[in-house]
Parts: structure tokens; C-alpha cells; sequence
DNA sequence: CGCCGACGGATTGTCCGTCAATATTCCGCC
DNA sequence: GGCGGAATATTGACGGACAATCCGTCGGCG
């Protein structure tokens, strides 16, 4: 059983360089079945038969089954023996488990940047949070979503630990519905504000402990928000999951 | 577009209850190449071309196909373009990373075990820790390795957040050929013994704060001596991964 | 009137054969 | 001996086919 190791082959994904090959078709489908639920034009606990998905994508089943699998174990999307692929779901309790794992996700992430980012990306970051600041409550929930969304890819990039913005990144996937919701409630907003601003502050000093603690309040915060919205919808209409179109 | 939602369907996977219908083939496929590669049955960079997977498992390409997805998503396995899928290697800088996110991640656990196991849990966790004790440097790495393996089955368990308990799992998955290689370090095992009373200790005064810094010490001194395991290794024959057969 | 069971449609799970595109190997040629 | 190109192997993708399973419906029966 030979065991040739592939010589100068990178398996990190950062290096595509200059390639300009085009996607396969496998990455396509995946990537845009993700944006899609993560944007919510699928309802949670909706099924997706792969009938549907192929017309939807023009790609044969194969290559639908296999961006399945792969979201599957992302967990976005629930495979029922014999019954399909469905639109994950969150209840509450799951909801309050994933902040937990976030939260310290984010925290390792931030007490990183504070260490390891350079000066120019310590810059993006406030530049980052300067649109939040001025983004008043006038502003609609797609803008602030976009701002978080940038808030979030200058951190992950910026702690210099891919396995930390990967996993951190599975967790906003998973309740970015949830993070509309959350982002929406009134009189929210300003808190948000200032909790970011205490991480950035501490990044700035570089405060690595100051960053740690800073990004483990805003989880902790946005945490309760969400739960308690969640539990409330819950208890409303009695199903964990959205009905909306 | 209806979003009917299935109704007592739970998409948790503990509950799989008394069910005796044989789990499909695509799962025992990924299983078992799961299994494989977590064994070190297959040597870090090999080339793993579908056919041979094929007539390894007795399954079709396409069921084959949807496995290697899914250990692709676990980072198991790197998937080159127009090569095909290869088993997974650990550069040393990779390695201090995941142990990193394990490490957090391992803390969250012990302290939710803290917190809320039940006293059976408790007392589940002290007698796996007996047989570590027993265990002296005589036994083998095997029976070491297995009595971790319940170490954690227990750990993760009873921290009774199950998204701690799927990133923990991967992040343990990642690295169990290193595990190998750092508990095999002459003189390690009387620290990892030490170690890990502190963690059950802490638990057994339910005293979370305690069980936190006690499992991110235990990780924190395991990662030291496998990352440097692994430089070593690196420096003497200039390749990240083994070639052993 | 309501429950139980059989039938039929729909969907998944799996396999197979085919074809194009790409990577690897090897061989002849200069 | 190095180089270029053909031959081969492997992946990426498609579509059809078939059995197994699930779901809803309909009809029979107590």
C-alpha cells in the first residue's frame, strides 16, 4: 500500500492564487444552496426533495446529493432516513447551546487578533465598526446584517487561526436567522454598539484578555436577546420553526 | 413554495431509540473510512482514488463518492481538483491551532460537566479516571488510547451541549494520530495522570471555574509536547506527514 | 361512525454505463 | 540525456434504471 505523498501540494484553500479554472459545478451548487438557506429563502424544516434541487441548480443528482452531504455535515441541512434532506431547524435550547460554543469561539478569535493581526487590518476593524456606529436605527436589517457580516470576515481573517474561522464560521451560519431577529429587536441596536466598541478598544491596546472577555459579553448578550426571542415564538405558536413564505 | 414541517420528527441524533432498521450503506462507508483514518489504517497523504474505496467497501461510486463529501467537510479528508481525495495531514503550525479551538472548546465541556452532570455521570467519570491511574507506564499505547477515548465518550456526554460535543468530536478526530504519538512520550503519562484528576477533581466539587482551567491546562501541556513531536519530525525528514506503512 | 388494512404514487437509496476534461506516465525522438 | 507528445488512468458529471421505503388515500369492516 504506497503511501506517495503529493509534493508541493497546498491543502489549504487560502492559496487558489491565480486560478482560473472555474469552480466545479459540485461548488457551485453547495455555495449557492448555503447562501440560500443562510439567507433564509428557505423556510426552516422545509423538505428538499432533489428533484427540486436539480431543476433548481440545472445539475444532476449526483452532484446535488454530494453539496448535500456536505451541508448535512455543516449541519444546515437534516437528512431524514428515506425521507430527504430538510432545511435545518433551531429550538431554543440548540440555540443557546450554539451561543455557548460561539461565544468562546469568538473570544479565542478575538484575544487572537489582539496578538497576532497587523497594524493595517487593526484599522479595517475600526473602520468596520465606525459603519456600525454610524449606521443609526434608521438603517434597514439587510445593511446592518452586511456590516456584522464584514465585522466578522476582518476578524476571522485577522486571528490568524483557520481552524478557529472555521469553526466560528460554521456557528454564524447556523443561527444567521436567528441574528436578523436578534439585530432587529428595538432598542437593541446601541448595546450592540457598545459591546463591539469594547472589543475594538481592547484590540487596539492590545489587549488580548481585554478582547477575550469584550467578545464573550457580546455573545453573552446577544445570546440572551436571541433565546429569549426564540422562547417567546416558541411558546406563540408552539413549533421551533418559521412558517414564513 | 409549502414549508410544511414534519411534525414529532427529532433531528437530534441520540434518539435513534430502539430502531432496527440497518443503517444505510452510505453511513457504514463513512464510518468505516472514518474508523480507518482516525486508526492510522491509512498513512497521511495517501491517495485514496474512488475505485480502490469501491472495491474496499463492496459500494458504488456514487455511495462512495457522498461519504468522501461528508469526511471532507470533517477535514479528514482534502479533496484536489481533478486528483481526487487524499487522507488528511497535520502541519505542526495546524496542529497548535486545533489545539487551540480544542482547548476552549474542552474547557466549555468540563465546565458544563461541572455544572450539570448527574452524580452517576460523576461517578462514571472518576472510575474511567481509576483505570487511567492503574494503567502504568507498562500498559500499551492502545489500552491507553481507549481509556481516553471513554474519557471523553463520558466528558461529552454529560456536559449535555451536544454542539460542544460534535466540534470537540471532529477536533479529537483531527488530531488522534498525534494523541497516539504524544501519550507514547516517555515520562508524559505520570503529567497526563496528574492532569486529569485535576479536571475530575474539579468536577467532583462542582466547581466549574476550576474544571475550565483545569481542562485548558491538560490540553495546553498536551499540545506543547505534540506540536513539538511533530516539529521534530518535521526538521528530521522534512515532510509533515509519515510514511510509515 | 370510526378504525384498520391494502393499494398506488412519490421519493429516496443504490447501482451502472457513458462521456468529457484533466493529470500522470511513458515512450520515442531530437 | 532532456523534451514533447501520445497513451493511459482518474476524476467530474450525466442519465437511466431498479428496489425499498414512506405517505396519503380509499375502501372494507366492525
Amino acid at each position: 500500500m504506497d503511501s506517495v505523498a503529493p509534493d508541493k501540494l497546498e491543502q489549504e484553500k487560502g492559496d487558489q492564487g491565480l486560478r482560473v479554472t472555474p469552480q466545479p459545478m459540485r461548488r457551485q451548487v453547495e455555495e449557492g444552496l448555503r447562501a440560500a438557506i443562510i439567507a433564509g429563502r428557505f423556510a426552516p424544516g422545509q423538505h428538499l426533495p432533489d428533484r427540486l434541487l436539480c431543476e433548481l441548480f440545472g445539475a444532476s443528482r449526483s452532484v446535488v446529493r454530494e453539496a448535500v452531504r456536505l451541508l448535512e455535515a455543516e449541519s444546515l441541512i437534516v437528512v431524514l432516513p428515506n425521507r430527504g434532506p430538510f432545511v435545518a431547524w433551531l429550538s431554543s435550547t440548540e440555540a443557546a447551546q450554539i451561543y455557548e460554543v460561539r461565544g468562546v469561539l469568538e473570544a479565542l478569535a478575538g484575544e487572537g487578533f489582539a496578538i497576532r493581526a497587523t497594524d493595517a487590518e487593526r484599522a479595517e476593524l475600526r473602520a468596520v465598526y465606525e459603519r456600525l456606529a454610524a449606521a443609526g436605527e434608521a438603517s434597514d436589517r439587510t445593511e446592518l446584517l452586511a456590516i456584522k457580516r464584514d465585522f466578522y470576515a476582518v476578524l476571522l481573517r485577522g486571528c490568524r487561526n483557520p481552524m478557529v474561522a472555521r469553526m466560528l464560521d460554521q456557528m454564524l451560519n447556523r443561527n444567521s436567522q436567528l441574528r436578523a431577529t436578534s439585530l432587529s429587536e428595538p432598542g437593541r441596536l446601541p448595546h450592540t454598539v457598545a459591546e463591539i466598541r469594547r472589543v475594538v478598544q481592547a484590540i487596539e491596546h492590545r489587549d488580548p484578555e481585554g478582547a477575550w472577555e469584550a467578545c464573550r459579553h457580546h455573545v453573552k448578550r446577544a445570546a440572551a436577546v436571541a433565546v429569549r426571542i426564540l422562547r417567546e415564538r416558541e411558546e406563540r405558536d408552539g413549533t421551533p420553526y418559521g412558517r414564513e413564505a
